[in-house]
Formats: C-alpha cells, structure tokens, sequence
DNA sequence: TATCTATTTCGATGTTCGTCGAACATCGGA
DNA sequence: TCCGATGTTCGACGAACATCGAAATAGATA
C-alpha cells in the first residue's frame, strides 16, 4: 500500500499554509475536517474527481492535511503537527469561519 | 489629492485575506507593519517600485492594509478593521513568524 | 483472472500571479 | 513652469493554478 508524501514539520512554511488555505474550497474542506478523519469521497463540493484530488493534494503538501489510503478508499485529517509548526493558527482560521 | 478604494468591511472575505497573507513578500510587509504605520518606500526588499506597488494594491483590495497618501508620499498600516471582521487571525498569523 | 470501485495522474485549456521596465500621474520646490 | 521624487498603471512574459474529461492505477471481490 503505497502512501502519499507529506513534508517533514520543519518544511512546512507560513506562506504556503496561508496560500493553500486562502481558497473557498479548500478552506471549505479544512473547516469539515475540524471534527475529525473523513473519507475523501465524503466533501459535498460539485467538483469533479479529480479537481477535489488536486486540492486535497495541495493541501497535502502544504502541510495542513494528512492524507492516508486504506484499500480502495482514502481518509483525511486535519495534520496535528501543524499546531507544533504554527500554534493557534489553524484554530484562529477555523474560528473566523463560524458565519 | 486622489485616495484609494478600501473594501468595506463586510465585503472581506477569509480567503481573500489569507490569499493575500499567502505570500512571503507580503507576510514581510504586514510584519514590518505590526508596530505601526510606515512610508511605503521604507520596506527593505530588492522589488522594483511596480512590484512593490502590487503588492500593496493585493494586501489594500483583500481588506488587510489601509493606504493613505499625503503629498508625493504615501504611508501604510494594517487595518484594525479586520480585526473586527476576523478577531484574532491577524495577531495569530504574525505570532507564527517569530523565528 | 476478470471486474468493480475509489482515487490519482495526464493532457488540455483558460485564468491568475509575480515580476519587470516603460510610461504616466501627482506633488513640492527651485 | 519646469524638475525631481514618489507611486501607480500598463503591457508583457513565464510560471503556477483551477478545472475538466479520459486514461491509468491499486485494492477488493467474485
């Protein structure tokens, strides 16, 4: 079972977090995984297949998401170690979103 | 003596804000600014003056900066607006840059 | 092995971005 | 009124991005 790269803590960068998550949709897919794990497949967004894996994947290697495969199916978590990197900051993001 | 447009306040959006912080050029700028205002000529980056001036015109249109002009100068500060619109995140992004 | 399902990758297209130099605009002062 | 300083806008460029459909991949299951 072949799993998806993710970057090391130390690379992950203050502006390319702040620029994977300045996009509707992606700040959209982060703000339903602030409850937990959820199956990639679960995002109510009306984009194709593979525009949805494009995002997931910058999202990825931004360092914000943890993207694990399990058979045919594949999950997605928020990345705990981003809260180590950049502390509060996914928190305080999430929190301006509650309109 | 012509000003810029400012958005209001309700028309910023998140992820216009964090696309706009998405940047290194920028996240320097808004850094630079955490302690108050300062002449738009005084950041100490290698970027020709147009450049320099995109930046500033993509941080004023996303609602993060306010950009006045006086004489042939202009200066520029954060926005305390935005902290109205989304408390917290601003302090946030810039305690992530202590290093 | 064949097939079904979930997802990624590829190729194409159109858009946006970051950057520059050149041209333009504006103000203050000689 | 002309000049110098400071910024903005314009036009251009390559790079990166968002999107899609089609093809390829990987695992589960019959």
């Amino acid at each position: 079972m072949k799993q998806l790269d993710h970057p090391e803590i130390s690379q992950i960068t203050l502006a390319a977090v702040l620029a994977a998550l300045g996009d509707p949709v992606r700040l959209e897919i982060v703000h339903s995984l602030r409850q937990g794990e959820r199956g990639a497949s679960a995002f109510e967004c009306n984009l194709a297949n593979s525009t949805r894996s494009h995002h997931l994947k910058v999202l990825r290697e931004a360092g914000v998401i943890a993207h694990r495969k399990e058979g045919t199916r594949c999950f997605v978590a928020l990345r705990p170690e981003l809260e180590q990197r950049f502390p509060g900051l996914l928190r305080s993001v999430l929190e301006c979103m509650v309109g």
